[in-house]
Formats: structure tokens, sequence, C-alpha cells
RNA sequence: GCUCCCUUCGUCUAGAGGCCUAGGACGGAGCCCUCUCAAGGCUUAAACACCGGUUCGAAUCCGGUAGGGAGCGCCA
């Protein structure tokens, strides 16, 4: 048997960071076992659901690289196929009309709640048989009284329910449209689905969707329910949280590997490992080691492993997203070469693409203003004869490379006896306007013997102006 | 209120009756390295929710309690 599994959002809202680790699994799940990863759309609310939404949620799988091998299919646009089913249930007996008014099943509940029951349907118009005049009815599922159904759940293990506890669900709305539970349950059917990998929150409606199945006499999905995600407060995931949608964490700065690797552990663990490639989730990725627990995000870990993905990165590939990055802040590069060599010089002390981009402003352009404290420690008339000496030593190299820089670095050390911070640290101050830089030697490197002449120039002339 | 789910360091987790004086990771603390900031190395503090039971032996099995969560829609 080929395993399919699916991912089914409905496009309400962008694609989140709890949506993204559904996603992550099934495909994970199908990927592991040589099987199919199915997309489907879930937009029968048309009120709620927009173009918009169904864009964000794809960009987002994009991004994450996560491909579907079917779909994306469209609930919308398969209505036909629902009526067909809800007839044949309704010519079966498992389901019939229902002539309720939205007050009387509000006032039920009412009742039902004062009681202090369990508000449900109590399926008065089961034995009806009669149409009532000018009431476009609804369909319900007429579900089974007696007997109890029970999930067998990859991760949970059996969840059982007595039956006496469901009541007769609406499977098509008194404008002909239907309903999620209902949907779930036909399309899942018809795409094959043979894994049904959601989030927890959908437990309570799988004892109703596996009655369905069985009304239909077809073998319904196994089912394995995620523990949800929380924020990092422990409750519950909300807009407050910062990043919800995962392309927010691109404009944050992350790499889509880190955000991979960090969702996969979060409720999967594979022994101690914590770095996961992506064919390594694929060869070890296990449903049953899933947790039952719900987790709470950690932004710090995530940032961590986002610096391991810099690291080790390919410098000249992640030069690409930090040009992206630089943009966004107002700075056009396209050579590189460049680009590979800021990443390389900054992947140690960058723990997101947002910061390094802020950070190496000036490899790209001229900064404006020296950090006034940072000037005034380092640009006086003490520091002049070693910025000096730098200026004349560089301009006289023969060559420009970070080895050569520091061999003029550590002449300039011993002709003046100072130790090596009393030069860099200056120098550092005139070339990028700061006190905070990768090696000074790498930085100058990078900067070329022309800007860095020029800023020593500029540092030279900020001196001697303030003296006077 | 009813039904269902969950419970190991601050956080993510390892742990499937003796390997546990509970391991790893992030974060924290300290030290080392050092031209800044980092990165790195070493060291360290920190948890089995509680109460009973089963057993020679329980973080692991059973029961209860407490706490947290989800669901109870002509939403998905």
């Amino acid at each position: 048997m080929t395993i399919r599994t699916r991912f089914a959002p409905s496009p309400t809202g962008y694609l989140h960071i709890g949506g993204a680790r559904t996603a992550l699994y099934c495909w994970l799940y199908a990927r592991h076992h040589g099987g199919q990863f199915v997309l489907r759309v879930e937009d029968t609310d048309r009120e709620r659901s927009t173009d918009a939404a169904v864009q964000a949620i794809l960009d987002g799988m994009a991004w994450l690289d996560l491909k579907q091998d079917e779909g994306p299919f469209y609930q919308t646009q398969r209505f036909d196929r629902y009526r067909e089913v809800a007839q044949q249930l309704l010519e079966q007996g498992h389901a019939y009309h229902c002539y309720c008014s939205k007050q009387e099943l509000e006032q039920m509940r009412a009742d039902q709640m004062a009681r202090k029951q369990k508000p449900r349907y109590d399926g008065r118009c089961r034995q009806r048989t009669e149409p009532v005049a000018g009431v476009a009815p609804v369909i319900r599922f007429k579900n089974p009284e007696q007997g109890r159904t029970v999930i067998h759940d990859l991760v949970h293990g059996d969840i059982v329910f007595e039956n006496s506890e469901l009541d007769d669900l609406i499977i098509a709305r008194s404008d002909g449209t239907p309903t999620y539970n209902f949907t779930v349950v036909v399309d899942d059917m018809d795409m094959r689905i043979t894994h049904v990998i959601r989030g927890d929150d959908h437990i309570n409606n799988t004892p109703r969707q596996l009655n369905i199945f069985k009304a239909l006499g077809v073998t319904p999905p196994e089912y394995a329910h995620l523990p949800m995600i929380l924020g990092p407060d422990g409750t519950k995931l909300s807009k407050r949280h910062g990043a919800v949608s995962v392309m927010q964490y691109r404009e944050d700065g992350f790499l889509p590997e880190a955000v991979l690797n960090y969702l996969v552990r979060l409720g999967w663990s594979h022994g101690d490992q914590e770095i996961f490639s992506r064919e390594e989730m694929v060869a070890l990725f296990d449903i049953t080691d899933v947790n039952k627990s719900a987790s709470a995000i950690n932004p710090d870990k995530l940032l961590w492993l986002n610096q391991h993905y810099i690291k080790q990165g390919d410098f000249m590939q992640l030069g690409a997203e930090l040009a992206w990055h630089l943009e966004r802040i107002g700075i056009r590069v396209d050579d590189a070469k460049k680009l590979a060599a800021v990443v390389g010089a900054q992947a140690e002390r960058a723990k997101t693409f947002k910061d390094m981009a802020a950070a190496s402003r000036f490899f790209f352009e001229e900064f404006t203003d020296y950090d006034a404290q940072a000037a005034a420690k380092n640009l006086n008339v003490e520091t002049l004869p070693a910025l000096r000496d730098m200026q004349s030593r560089l301009t006289a190299s023969d060559g420009w490379s970070a080895a050569l820089i520091h061999a003029a670095l550590e002449a300039c050390v011993a002709a003046l006896g100072v130790k090596l911070g009393k030069v860099a640290q200056p120098l550092r101050v005139a070339v990028s306007g700061g006190t905070v830089s990768p090696p000074i030697d790498i930085t100058l490197e990078i900067l070329g013997r022309e800007t860095v002449l020029k800023r020593l120039e500029r540092a030279v002339h900020h001196i001697e102006s303030a003296a006077r």
C-alpha cells in the first residue's frame, strides 16, 4: 500500500508555525515511506477564505520547500461531489433533513447548558417524514446512538468515545454547501489518504468522521494527532508572540533549513541529535516517535540553529540572502564575491541575516557619522600616530590581503611599541565608524585598499580638525 | 457544565521496571582564548506535579488528586 498523507489548511490566514510543522510531518512521513503528499485547500467557508491567504500558504510552503506530489485541490471545486455523497447518505438512511431554525437550536443549547449538560442536537427531526413548508432544510448525519468509537491514534494510542456523546452533525447547510467534517471524509476517501496527520485540536472531530466513513462503507485512514505549539510563555500562540507567519521568519532573517530543523525537533526527537539535514529528517522521522504533550517555542534555540546554518552554509549562496536583506534596508549589491566574503566574515557574529545586514552596512556604503563615544576614545591625538603609520604602510603595501595587512599591523605595533589593540581599535573605528566589526585584517581586506585609505584620510582629518 | 487530551531542568527533550547519585541541547553562571563583537573550548547550577498501589526494585505499570489544554457552530 502506498502511503498518502495530506496537509489541509483552510485559507483564512497565513501559514503559521503550527501549520508549518503539521505540513512538515505530513511531508516527512510521505517521503520516508516513498509515498505521496497531497495539498488540499479547505475553503468551504467562503466568508472567511481569501485568495490572498491561499497565496500566503503556497508561498510559505514554497519557502520551506515542502513540495506536494498532488494538488493543490480546492474544496470549493468539489461541491458536486459532496452533494452526490450527501444524497447517497440520505438514500441509504444515514442522513436526514432537519428543519430546525437557528433560534430553536440556540434555545436547545441554552437549556442544556442550564441543566449542566453537554450541548448537543437531540435528533428531533430524525423521525420527520414530511418537509416543513417554506423552510430550506440542512442535512444531518445520523450518528449511531449505541456503542463506542475508538481512534487507534498513532501518537496517543487508543482513544475511546461513547457514541452517545456524539450528536447528529450537519453535513450540508440550508444553502446546500457542505461542512467541514463531511468534506474531510469525502476528500480523504476520494484522495485515498492513508494517514491523517493533524493537530490534536481535531481529536474530538475524529469519532464523527470515523462514523461517517463507516456509514459509507469505507475503511478509514490511520490517524496521528500532533500536540499543539505554544508561544514562548507557554500560552496559546497568537500575534502577540511575534512571528506567527512563516514568511515573517524570512523577514526576520531566518533560513528555511533552520526553521525546519527547529520545527522537526519540536515534538519529535531522535535520541540526543539536534541537527538534522533534510535527508536525515526523511530517513529518521517516524510518527511513533512524536510526543504527546504541547511544546512552547524557544526563540533562542531557533536563533542558535539559524546561526549554525549560517556558519555551515555555502557563503556564496548565502550571499544572495544577505543581498535580499541589504536591499530591505536600502542597499543594492550585486557583487557576489564581496557578499560571500562578508557572509564569511560575519557568520560567527550574526544570528540572523537581518542582523548581519545591519552590521554590514559599512562594507557597502559610506557611513555618515562616527559613533561619538567610539570616536572620542579611539580617534584622537594619542592614536593619530598609529593611524598615520598604518596609512603609510598600507599605501606602500605590495598587495592587498588579510595576511599582508596583518603583517603591516604587526610591523606597526613593533615600531610604535604598543599593543595590537591600540592600533586595531582606532583602525576599526576609522573604517567602520564604530567599535564592532570582524577581525580588522579581514575587514580591511574586504573593504579594499581604496576605501580603506579614503576612510583613514577621513579619520585623520577628523582628528586634526577636532584638535584645532 | 460535559467529553477528550496532556504533565521529566526556565525551554526543547532522552528515558519503554534495575544501565538513572535522571543524559543531551538552548538559555544562565564561571573560567580559558582574544584587536572589538562574536565564535570556540572547559566547568557548573537546574527537573521525574502530588498521593496511594503493584513489585525485591518505578521517572517508567495501575488508581486517584491537582494543574494545564482542546472540543461541545448551518467555523475549519
